[in-house]
DNA sequence: CTGAAAGCGCTAACAT
DNA sequence: ATGTTAGCGCTTTCAG
């Protein structure tokens, strides 16, 4: 029925018949490495834009054994989280001419492994987000995946670049800023238990205590989303603390919505600090104080390394720390006299 | 300095070595189209495992002339709506076995066809959003992008699927919403003058103040961010409209604070609207009315498109649009007597 | 049913 | 400086 538009695509062999030369000829033009006679370099780029020749990427990916593409996987992209990191690389990249392939895992952690591996060898490297896998299985794969940048996991089975959010710093950072406003009884309302940013935050705690002696630290079991926050107000109330350290943001968010539903003032009976620094932590009422975990940047300095990985193939490997930067705003005060 | 570990990638070559048949055998077993004897088979499906063969896509594409991979370009991937695109894309054709190779043009409308056109090269079809290239160069472009699917544009230079959000249909929803609320007084706060999605708007409301023609509707510059929205809030509370529709959820957000802090009460003294249904606009005070984009749905269904168009090659071009659904919430209430 | 050989489009040694 | 030739790793006729 409807005639297809075969424009037939048209090859280097194309242009050399047109210019009339050898395919290698045309290869040289176009790469602009070796020296090709200037008359004939015009006639060769004359006869490629008349007929509109572009070099077919996969011939060139074959013969090179590089595809100038980099894959990343990411455990969840609705998570404004990686695709911060994604866009982030993704900018990066471009700027070196470079293209990302994504590949989401869907928080399933057997996926993670075999799209890694798949993207690895489509492309020249890999950014590996994979909070799920364990840590043996990343050991193991790890050497396979090589170039690889790894984020907020480091692995001792091969030197790779790993990117890593220093939570448990930015959250005794909040607690010692609550202390500062006389705060003595604090709360931390928790992530999902798996989570890995969890556990890190559970271990600045713990470093937390032991530098304020005389501040009592309850925990409670939240969540990471809106609705956990807003569940848990009743306990939060309960506790009797005034000082409360939520997860992230959003369940913040969720708490901040139950305290005022309940009438409870917010900063003047109850603190309460967020975590991410997401684009409407500075709106809410009062707005939030949280600590920002700079993901863009982060996207943009795993490209660095990446490139590092893939120029010169001997670059060092090191662990970046991204400390978080506490953001103080309305949702903090000083404790009720 | 630092051994490479040159883990020599292997081949068919070694594959077909190890199990004592040639290459062509191994590339049956290994797509298992061609019927290859059962014993031989299994000889050379062992020797695959145990070497941890992998076929090479690079040379697989190259033979095969296509990659299983697809392009998107995006104007911005900061953007949520294609974020959300850009997932739901991913995810269904992950589903198919199929990758997502992601350019973001930067919303410069001159990078959109170059990326586009690269992309394809790479890829065996694009999706193309691309709200800034004007319609002559999109008809240009068009034909050799195909296998084509086209977000918020359409095209008659070539029959290819589009995909296209009706905001002017959900703005007269909002708009009908409010009449029958008993406001008679209506006021629009306008997006960017350049966006299409405005421009649709505005026809949308055209269709609006014909179809309600007691209704009064004034129309005001504002803007596509919390504090564009913000910053209406003195010119909003002159005009006297009892019903404000805003361009975006964003922007009635941030309009929402604004008259929080001038002790308007919404939706007692003015009601408000948003567009989009983003994440947050339930957890407004009040919540907010808007309209809901299926943008999840929306990159699902550009994957089918997609499929169709490279399996069956003679798909037809259909032309689908997304009608918002309208979410009433509590940011819309009664005019006041 | 299987191997030999051609070819996908390009780059790079090797000749000339 | 240019053409010839040999791959890159795979699929697919084409013989046998």
């Amino acid at each position: 029925m409807a005639g297809r538009r075969e424009t037939r695509r048209i090859g280097i062999a194309d242009v050399a018949l047109k210019a009339g030369v050898s395919h290698a000829t045309v290869s040289r033009v176009m790469n602009g490495n070796t020296s090709v006679d200037p008359v004939i370099a015009a006639r060769v780029r004359a006869a490629a834009t008349e007929l509109k020749y572009k070099p077919n990427p996969m011939g060139r990916s074959l013969a090179l054994g590089k595809s100038d593409t980099i894959g990343i996987v990411v455990p969840d992209l609705s998570n404004p989280t990686f695709q911060a990191i994604l866009r982030g690389l993704s900018v990066a990249a471009a700027r070196d001419g470079y293209r990302v392939l994504i590949a989401d895992s869907s928080e399933v952690s057997s996926e993670e492994a075999i799209l890694a591996g798949e993207a690895r060898r489509r492309c020249d490297g890999v950014v590996l987000c994979a909070p799920r896998m364990s840590d043996a299985e990343l050991e193991e794969l790890a050497p396979s995946l090589y170039p690889l940048v790894l984020i907020n996991r480091t692995t001792a089975s091969v030197p790779t670049p790993s990117l890593v959010v220093d939570y448990g710093q930015g959250i005794q950072e909040l607690g010692a800023h609550l202390v500062g406003l006389g705060h003595r009884r604090l709360l931390y309302l928790t992530g999902p238990e798996a989570s890995a940013s969890n556990v890190q935050r559970l271990a600045g705690l713990r470093q937390f205590t032991a530098d304020f002696p005389g501040v009592e630290l309850q925990i409670l079991p939240g969540g990471n989303t809106f609705d956990a926050g807003f569940e848990a107000t009743d306990a939060v109330q309960a506790s009797g603390a005034t000082g409360i350290l939520v997860f992230n943001d959003l369940a913040a968010m969720g708490l901040l919505n139950g305290l005022s539903a309940r009438g409870i003032r917010v900063p003047e009976d109850i603190s309460v600090t967020g975590f991410d620094d997401m684009p409407f932590a500075r709106y809410t009422m009062p707005p939030l104080t949280t600590a920002a975990v700079p993901i863009a940047s982060l996207g943009d300095l795993a490209w660095r390394r990446m490139r590092d990985l893939i120029m010169n193939n001997d670059a060092e490997s090191p662990t970046d720390y991204f400390a978080p930067q506490m953001e103080v705003r309305g949702s903090t005060g000083p404790v009720r006299a």
